[in-house]
DNA sequence: GGTATAGTTCAATTTGAATTGAAATTACGC
DNA sequence: GCGTAATTTCAATTCAAATTGAACTATACC
């Protein structure tokens, strides 16, 4: 919900995800940052924070990173990181590199955005709304068929619903068609 | 998180909200309907439940709905209407409308469903891009300043970043502007 | 003013999703 | 193949957010 007021002082506290280890400092404080960055985005996009916050620590690495080593820059468990990373990788936002020697898989963010973006758009919304449409069609059908003023009402409101329902989905190219105009 | 299959046989299991009452039992469906599609979105919007189900039971009569009435018709606690109630206030989501006598306040859809998109995307969504916009500055900020490889990749991969964050802001009037063009 | 009725508040509880961790599995080097 | 290390799986746990409900406040009626 949103929260009647706003939030105190607002400090820009890390969220703490990241461990220091024995890396620099200033390092650690990127990767803070760069997870904080990802980990606030993850409820608009819909993934735990876990799966954000290795989506960041990868990110905010130039050179790919292993398993044992998200783990270990990381404070969160192992399976949380196994499953992390299955889901970055179904979806596309990270690939495997495979080191010089033959040793681990590596991680590296699959820079494809654009990918990405459209294939987010596709899950998340475009099943929204494809659930909504076969509601819709429900709706329509126990629409109660009399003319009494009130049914009136009804069809308009199911009606007005409608009409925003595709006005959504026609939305939807026309952002990505936007978003294609754009960088990397 | 994506579960990794799909649900099983999907069927259109009604969300159990809508209390039968003794109303006719099309009318119920009818109103069952209403509810589920709210309530599906609700997830998609950032509302609990309870407050899209409330909007949807108040969205499914052509007359307002008192307090009394609500809770009785969806199965959901006294508290929650009247968080409910006043969450779907705030947001301009309702209006309330005096009955003919001087009896309790009641409750009908503020149908001015532009504006509560407007507002909509501006909340969550304006709100999401500005803190990242805080974010992305002290990224900048703790960049290594190095010219060395691994400082250039962070630098264009803090740049790509950056540019698609623009986009997505440019975006945002654009997609206002489109649905403007829209029914009431 | 007293009492019943309607609505609000908020601490305690419930709920569902995210996370953990330990056991099971797989992959690898020898 | 055998033993070790790396990764996955999934039941149990934790955690945050939503919901409840009982105490409280405001309002209306007599």
């Amino acid at each position: 919900m949103v929260s009647k007021g706003a939030h105190p002082p607002e400090s820009a506290t890390l969220s703490r995800l990241v461990l220091p280890g024995d890396r620099p400092e200033h390092l650690v404080a990127f990767e803070s940052q760069m997870v904080d960055f990802f980990v606030e985005a993850a409820d608009l996009l819909g993934v735990p924070k876990s799966v954000a916050a290795i989506y960041g620590i990868i990110f905010a690495s130039p050179q790919p990173l292993s398993f044992a080593e998200i783990e270990s820059r990381l404070d969160i468990s192992k399976g949380s990181v196994s499953q992390g990373l299955r889901v970055l990788r179904e979806v596309g936002a990270i690939k495997e590199v495979s080191g010089e020697t033959d040793r681990a898989e590596l991680f590296t963010p699959d820079l494809e955005m654009r990918k990405l973006i459209a294939r987010f758009l596709e899950n998340r919304l475009n099943k929204q709304l494809d659930a909504g449409s076969s509601r819709l069609t429900t709706l329509q059908k126990a629409l109660p068929a009399s003319r009494s003023a009130d049914a009136e009402v009804l069809r308009e409101r199911l009606k007005s619903l409608q009409a925003w329902h595709s006005k959504a989905r026609q939305l939807l190219p026309v952002a990505k068609a936007f978003l294609k105009l754009s960088p990397r």
